[in-house]
DNA sequence: CTGAAAGCGCTTACAG
DNA sequence: CTGAAAGCGCTTACAG
């Protein structure tokens, strides 16, 4: 087996002449584009496949119209999710050959975050993927109507009137989870939430407190408790759940690391799980299938989400004019695990 | 705050006519190369600045001669040592302005994953970036030698010949694991040890068993237990090591992935970490401090091994001739926690 | 020390 | 249906 030598690159030039044809010609096979003969097609087919052609991604790029750099912010990296959802973009950008841009924004400000945007803008970013909380954030500001690019946001709670949004039901999910506990014969569950700057965190709430009354519970204040997606905050969370009298019988969080953190506080009193605490995650990341036991948790398509997202992104057509918000949502999956 | 538009990006031309020189004179500035008189390079850095100039990644890439795209091939991405690699080299990428090219390879033949590589070079990539198992089972072959671009390997045992790599010292951190056990009074160490197409899977146990015979201890083939870096693996093989008579008072997992799976089988057990078992892992990946105990484990920098090995691919002067192999060895931490 | 010219490998209007 | 020409935004020899 020979490797293809990096000077001996074989060029849409070569193809041409190897099937008598002319550059635009073979170009035009490529992309779709254009009217060109069937014979033509063929001829040019095989040219390409005899010389192991593959267009240059940088020379394509230098010329299109289509954006091909995508920029993404993000923040808090030691978070599971954040690391696996960095890690799936990056798969997923990959595979459509294109150029990712990051930048970290750890701050809560407006104006640092559309300075972290215009950064990555200026680096060459053509579209922009975001997640809550910077969906959010720049919802609705003149800044993002300023923006000339293509926006789509994934994992926010509901559609958003600027930008793309690609995401699932975190309502009918975390409802989903709570319904799971009270069949289960709970009555008294705690709830750990995430930070109210993220709209799928509300919404997560939402759910929960919407199962309760569909039960004939009633929502108690004690029994929810603020949480900030962190381990930490879900241990110290789930330490004041499990003080109160009496304590809750299961504990339902916003998110899988909350969740890790529940579980500690758990083991610490010396629990016996689930026979003394229930406990749910959200996100079905890697630790919800490490962490003893098992979270049973609501699996949120990533790789999926950041695929569709990419795709709205790249192939909306060039700018022309304010473009009607696009809203996808996929599906989620209720995985049952040993923690319940 | 306004966000530049598509269409107004400033080009180096229009540096040039800001600061009234050439083209050519700015690329020189911006490169570093060629001789600028002091005046000229104040003038043209002040209109760049003036201008918000940033260069153009494309077009810089079109005609440079330095690999800007990179090739990696990757395993596992199930794994939360591989998923945060790809983070980590993602980020590292990106932070240099360089596209990544992923391709997933999940067999064990030389032949695929050399069909692999010229893959991922016939879409563009310039530059090869590899891990364990790929690096060691390209090392020697012909197919590397023929591959007309840099190649570099992160989180190799040792160095090898025929390609860069930047590492760290498995076998003494593996060696200060079991050591740190000795200390504690351990004598009765169970291993579960790693994959041995990993060369660094090979070291920890090289330096496990070092350690024991460094403080009179005799490695016993009963305690060696063979593992495959994931989680299920560290499951069986704990189960195995607690079956013994007398059981191990310690397990040394060579990844924490099994590390966690050994505190399943503890925890299945009903046994009390650590007074019960000692468990320690490596790695120290985003799992370490979500499992209960939190792992006793080594820290391997795995994103300063990204960066730095993506340098040497990146600033290695064009091909002339076989290179000499460069090697880095990274320093690690060896961090204690509950599980010890 | 500085610049005019050529060229990297494609695609996009525009003709024919 | 097919092609000649221009151009994307840079850098690289080569002059001066």
């Amino acid at each position: 087996m020979n490797a293809p030598t990096r000077k001996g690159r074989i060029t849409i030039q070569a193809v041409a002449e190897h099937a008598g044809v002319s550059a635009m010609t073979v170009s035009n096979v490529i992309n779709q584009t254009g009217r060109v003969g069937e014979a033509t097609r063929t001829r040019v087919r095989a040219a390409i496949k005899a010389l192991g052609y593959v267009p240059n991604l940088t020379a394509q790029r230098l010329v299109g119209a289509r954006p091909t750099r995508l920029g993404l912010i993000y923040r808090d990296v030691e978070s599971v999710f954040v690391s696996s959802t960095l890690a799936a973009v990056s798969v997923e950008a990959a595979a459509r050959g294109l150029q990712l841009l990051l930048r970290a924004d750890e701050g809560l400000s407006r104006e640092r975050l559309a300075s972290a945007v215009v950064d990555l803008m200026r680096s060459g970013a053509e579209a922009l993927l975001l997640m809550p909380p910077f969906a959010e954030m720049l919802s609705g500001t003149a800044f993002l109507q300023s923006l000339d690019a293509p926006v789509a946001a994934i994992a926010t709670a509901a559609p958003l009137p600027d930008m793309a949004t690609v995401r699932m039901d975190n309502v009918s999910a975390a409802r989903a989870v709570t319904e799971l506990l009270i069949g289960k014969g709970h009555r008294r569950i705690g709830l750990i939430a995430g930070p109210p700057q993220h709209s799928d965190s509300l919404a997560r709430v939402e759910g929960h407190r919407a199962a309760l009354r569909a039960h004939g519970l009633t929502p108690s204040a004690d029994l929810d408790v603020a949480g900030a997606f962190s381990f930490a905050s879900g241990l110290d969370a789930a330490e004041r759940l499990l003080d109160l009298h009496p304590p809750p019988t299961a504990i339902v969080a916003a998110n899988d690391d909350m969740a890790a953190g529940a579980l500690w506080a758990a083991h610490r009193r010396g629990l016996d799980l689930p026979r003394d605490l229930a406990v749910t995650g959200f996100d079905d990341t890697l630790i919800a299938t490490r962490v003893w036991p098992a979270l049973t948790t609501v699996r949120q398509p990533v790789s999926a989400m950041a695929g569709h997202a990419i795709d709205l992104l790249t192939r909306a057509p060039p700018t022309q004019g304010p473009r009607e918000a696009q809203d996808a949502v996929l599906e989620f999956t209720l995985i049952e695990r040993a923690s319940t």
